[in-house]
DNA sequence: ATGACGATTTACT
DNA sequence: GTAAATCGTCATA
């Protein structure tokens, strides 16, 4: 079960535990817990349970495809454990960490938490437009730009280390790592124009969590 | 200098 | 389901 974790009494997730394949890691992260803690004191938090893996120069979806480097992705190819922060559309931001070895720029979207530490926080934070309908608690970081929303994290957290700094970091969870079948697949989200790299099961969620982005397809049965 | 394009979200028909 | 919102980033010139 994902039961809410106390906040602060967590232990840091290691590097190496970044450092395995970009796969493994995707499907590792579900149900750690991301954690924020704002300049003026207010922590915020929330447990992994939808996530992509992006495979680095092979891979057509993702940004750094062909080894493509620039300002903008240049977190992509510092240590494993480092955030990746992008902006997209004019208005939002997602956020990654980056896998793997050094060097091989792969990273893991984060693209849903169950949110369990000041919701109202959070509410606050997603609902600024004035006449904003208010987003009920699956609504509040289900999606990668919500959640970046909900957490205020911007560019400004581009190349944080998840493993070392406070104001973004991953936590570990208390339960023990999801068995294969508690663990959702399929295709990942918004790359239709990728060719073959759209089909291939590179998206994981929490079975039947109801906090992820959208219904989900299965490429398991 | 200019133009096309998003690893999305929201509101509306 | 469809469409608008909205602008940093990058490729081309």
């Amino acid at each position: 079960m994902l039961l809410p974790e106390p906040l602060g009494e967590l232990p840091r997730l290691p590097r190496a535990f970044c450092q395995r394949d970009t796969v493994t890691v995707a499907r590792a992260l579900l149900g750690q817990c991301l954690v924020r803690l704002l300049p003026d004191g207010t922590q915020l938090a929330g447990r992994i349970v939808e996530t992509e893996a992006y495979l680095g120069p092979e891979d057509r979806a993702a940004h750094t495809y062909n080894n493509h480097r620039s300002p903008r992705n240049d977190s992509m190819w510092q240590q494993a454990g480092t955030a990746y922060v992008y902006f997209t559309y004019g208005m939002h931001h997602c956020m990654n960490v980056v896998t793997g070895d050094e060097q091989t720029p792969q990273a893991v979207l984060i693209r849903a938490l169950q949110p369990f530490y000041h919701l109202e926080a959070m509410r606050l934070r997603r609902q600024m437009k004035p006449g904003k309908t208010i987003p009920r608690d699956t609504d509040l970081c289900s999606g990668p730009a919500k959640l970046c929303q909900a957490l205020s994290i911007d560019r400004d957290l581009d190349g944080t280390d998840l493993i070392t700094s406070d104001a973004l970091r991953l936590e570990q969870a208390r339960s023990r790592a999801l068995p294969a079948s508690r663990i959702a697949v399929g295709p990942r989200i918004g790359i239709a124009s990728s060719g073959d790299w759209a089909h291939k099961p590179l998206r994981f969620a929490v079975r039947n969590n109801p906090h992820v982005s959208k219904p989900w397809v299965f490429t398991d049965p």
